[in-house]
RNA sequence: GUGGCUGUAGUUCAGUUGGUAGAGCACAUGAUUGUGGUUCAUGUUGUCGUGGGUUCGAGCCCCAUCAGCCACCCCA
């Protein structure tokens, strides 16, 4: 917004001229893209009809406290990328930076889980992350996803797994990898941690200054550290697997065994740490090493101790969460179609005001005869109205001008065929239909 | 939050050592008094991201700022 100032003749003329700017790290969806959206939401609900997940929709905004309880107070996410503020009455919320949290808010808050069954949800929406712009990193990014409440039964881990692969091979997308890992229960992750700690703290000295500070915050972030020293040291690492129980380890190999059954392409990473500290046991992600750092087109895991911590009975859970932005630029530098523009399937092409006026008529009866139309007043010769009949990709052009007019008839032009033909007026729409 | 690159017409970009802004595509009109994807001709479009500074003079040089892109970080 700036403010200019003209000299008109002895007083001054203040002329306001704002301009808008859409807030940094947003963006339009146009309508040039919107039809991609669409076909990418979509395949998302077809996909969870194939497996009977139900849409459920929350607010973008809840009370502050329930992702900074839920994801960890200490996990950037919540520390320094919440949108926080606070309402008329004081009261802190933040814009939602992930899905599951509401979700599970939900669950508990109106008893969905009730009766003891799983609950098999799917949703879809803006997130919000005060994060720097970048290649597939947006303030206002959309993220659709699924979660499974109510069992912890490997199969759903599998299933959920499975979901994911389905949705992109509908997709036709093919550039990713899978990997998954278990992360244990509390306990284990706590004892790991511990050992973590104990491996890296003689070797302080040498790690980046990052790393220093992830030992004491989250010494797993350790491990995937791109730094070449700091790799080099956590090569001897001890693995998080290593470390996990019977009960945890026998957990992972059922849902390894039921990914195979499901013909699931994985590899295990052992290495693999969630950003949000509600994750335990299997925690997996869908990886496209083409899009540049921002790689993860999607991911998610098992959050058994969520539920209570929300407020709810100890209910076990697992979901995952897949980035929109990511999944169209995967799609885009794998060359894939997305869906298709929406065009009229006439063109009305009136030529002088008798004309227009006998045609008004005639475009309400095509649409509310369910032929979609498109007329425009603005153009008035024949061959500008050809021209974005040709441009709209509209499938006929109906012509009417003093010619018709006496006859009492239209011209019917199919524009691929480029062939006329004169048709009543009254027989016009099942001409076309 | 840190670093690097970039910002000129609707769009993609050019713009020489500082001398009052250019091309392709797109758009409009015509060749064809009522017939579109090709031609051909003609024409329109600019707070040169924004604010300041240096200079007789800044798109170009300097400072600031905003935005975009890419990486770090983080994550979907």
């Amino acid at each position: 917004m700036y403010i200019k100032i003209c000299q008109k003749n002895d007083y001054e003329v203040r002329i306001l001229a704002s301009k808008y700017k859409l807030p940094r790290g947003t963006y339009d969806i146009l309508p040039e893209t919107s039809y991609q959206w669409q076909y990418i939401l979509n395949t998302f609900r077809d996909t969870a009809k194939l497996f009977n997940f139900k849409e459920i929709v929350t607010p973008i905004f809840e009370d502050a406290d329930l992702f900074e309880r839920s994801s960890g107070e200490t996990s950037d996410v919540v520390s320094k990328e919440m949108y926080r503020f606070q309402d008329r009455k004081g009261r802190t919320f933040a814009l939602r930076p992930e899905g599951t949290a509401p979700v599970v808010r939900s669950f508990v808050e109106n008893n969905l889980g009730g009766q003891g069954e799983t609950q098999k949800l799917f949703y879809f929406g803006p997130m919000f992350r005060y994060d720097r712009p970048q290649k597939g990193r947006y303030r206002q990014f959309y993220q659709f996803g699924i979660e499974a409440i109510g069992s912890n039964n490997p199969f759903v881990d599998a299933e959920v797994i499975f979901f994911f692969s389905t949705f992109l091979k509908k997709l036709g997308l093919t550039d990713y990898e899978v990997e998954i890992n278990s992360v244990g229960n509390k306990a284990v992750s706590d004892r790991y941690d511990t050992v973590l700690k104990e491996f890296f703290q003689p070797h302080k000295d040498e790690l980046c200054s990052d790393c220093k500070t992830r030992l004491d915050k989250k010494p797993r972030r350790l491990l995937d550290c791109k730094v070449p020293s700091c790799k080099e040291i956590a090569k001897d690492a001890p693995v998080m697997l290593d470390y996990l129980d019977q009960e945890c380890s026998e957990h992972f190999e059922q849902v390894k065994k039921y990914l195979d059954s499901f013909g699931v392409k994985y590899t295990v990473n052992p290495k693999i740490v969630r950003g949000l500290d509600y994750y335990t046991h299997t925690a997996f992600e869908f990886l496209n090493n083409k899009l540049g750092a921002q790689n993860a087109i999607g991911a998610g895991g098992r959050y058994n101790g969520l539920v209570q911590q929300v407020g709810g009975k100890d209910v076990p859970g697992i979901g995952f969460a897949g980035g929109l932005e990511r999944i169209l630029l995967s799609m885009e530098t794998q060359g894939l179609f997305c869906g298709n523009q929406t065009q009229p399937t006439v063109y009305m092409i009136p030529m002088g005001a008798k004309a227009i006026e006998a045609s008004v008529e005639i475009i309400a009866n095509l649409r509310t005869n369910g032929v979609s139309v498109e007329y425009n007043p603005d153009k008035s010769s024949m061959k500008a109205q050809m021209k974005a009949a040709d441009k709209n990709k509209a499938k006929y052009a109906v012509i009417i001008g003093d010619e018709e007019l006496d006859k009492g008839v239209v011209t019917l032009k199919n524009l691929m065929e480029r062939t006329q033909s004169e048709v009543q007026i009254s027989d016009l729409v099942s001409n076309i239909l």
